[in-house]
DNA sequence: TATTTTTGTGAGTGATTGCTCACTATTTAA
DNA sequence: TTAAATAGTGAGCAATCACTCACAAAAATA
């Protein structure tokens, strides 16, 4: 990948992520990048394969996120270091991540089952630790989690530590 | 409001809410609304004001649901009238709902305090419920409602039925 | 070094965009 | 009944859109 190549990424990233999609055009892109608007075709096809190339890079972004929990052993742990996720998004990845949760709401890019894993590991803790109803309380800690980053992503979620603390106690920290 | 206003109102309604926004072209409103596309500046000065229109309509309906919540006087029906909410969205205000979730992510029309009414009474019957943190139980659970509403209308809920008691289960119903 | 391949440019393409405007049809009010 | 106001049309506008292409510069390979 060459420099320019994560130049072009990067603007398209930050301008799909604060106008949306659609209402960026290439030329734009080209400019933030500081490229010829050329050049965005000869590396990515067409504009849609370059939010291809960025949803490919979520893709593998999301499974790093994951990964440390669906290896844990201990119960607990998966769901405080769960709780703990949207409280940990660095404000650098903000545009990041923002695009994703919108893309949601596009029909033609909605994955619902990119959390499965997670929430197959959820629904094994909660089983394990004896909860009754272990699969819709991983679908439900799941959506607050989801649902917390969302806010976030938002900036409108204050008081983040009593929020975050309020959760862990809810789940027995 | 004259006919031909509506038709104009529903077509946009539906392709904004299928499509978004920017990817809607004002050509075709005005096609699916059987009308000229200039009988749309017409009424709605431009495009934008379209979008208002709707997000006007949007605030009175959110008003109307709401209201027979903030009205109750018994705070665990408070509790349950709101976790029924989501459940409660008719097929035929898919769109119109889709759309206002859709815009809670755009800059421009993202409008947080439009459910502070509810938290507050939601709060208040937390509180009334002798809850240790009723300020904080009010937002998780407007936050529960939200995203259950958000996979509703994306379509990715299943077994509706199990999951609203069991969420009613949990708040001792 | 010579040659092929890759990276990069920017002017130019037809199609589509949101919107205007001169005009006609219909409704309302005097 | 006439006049004024409102509703509705559709051709046409400049601007912008995603994208192409002939070409040049640079890098990789021989």
């Amino acid at each position: 990948m060459t420099d320019k190549q994560e130049k072009i990424l990067q603007a398209a990233l930050e301008l799909f992520s604060n106008e949306g999609y659609n209402a960026t055009s290439t030329s734009k892109i080209g400019k933030k990048a500081g490229v010829s608007e050329g050049l965005i075709f000869r590396h990515f096809t067409n504009k849609q394969g370059l939010l291809n190339a960025i949803i490919k890079d979520a893709e593998s972004r999301i499974g790093e996120i994951i990964m440390p929990i669906i290896g844990e052993t201990d119960p607990k742990t998966v769901l405080r270091k769960t709780i703990e996720l949207p409280f940990d998004i660095k404000e650098s990845e903000f545009d990041f991540w923002r695009l994703q949760f919108k893309l949601k709401w596009e029909i033609a890019n909605n994955n619902p089952q990119k959390m499965q894993p997670l929430i197959d590991k959820l629904s094994w803790a909660f089983n394990v630790l004896q909860y009754e109803n272990p699969n819709l309380e991983a679908i439900l800690l799941n959506q607050i989690i989801e649902s917390i980053s969302s806010e976030i992503l938002k900036g409108n979620l204050k008081q983040q530590e009593d929020y975050k603390s309020f959760l862990l106690l809810k789940y027995k920290f």
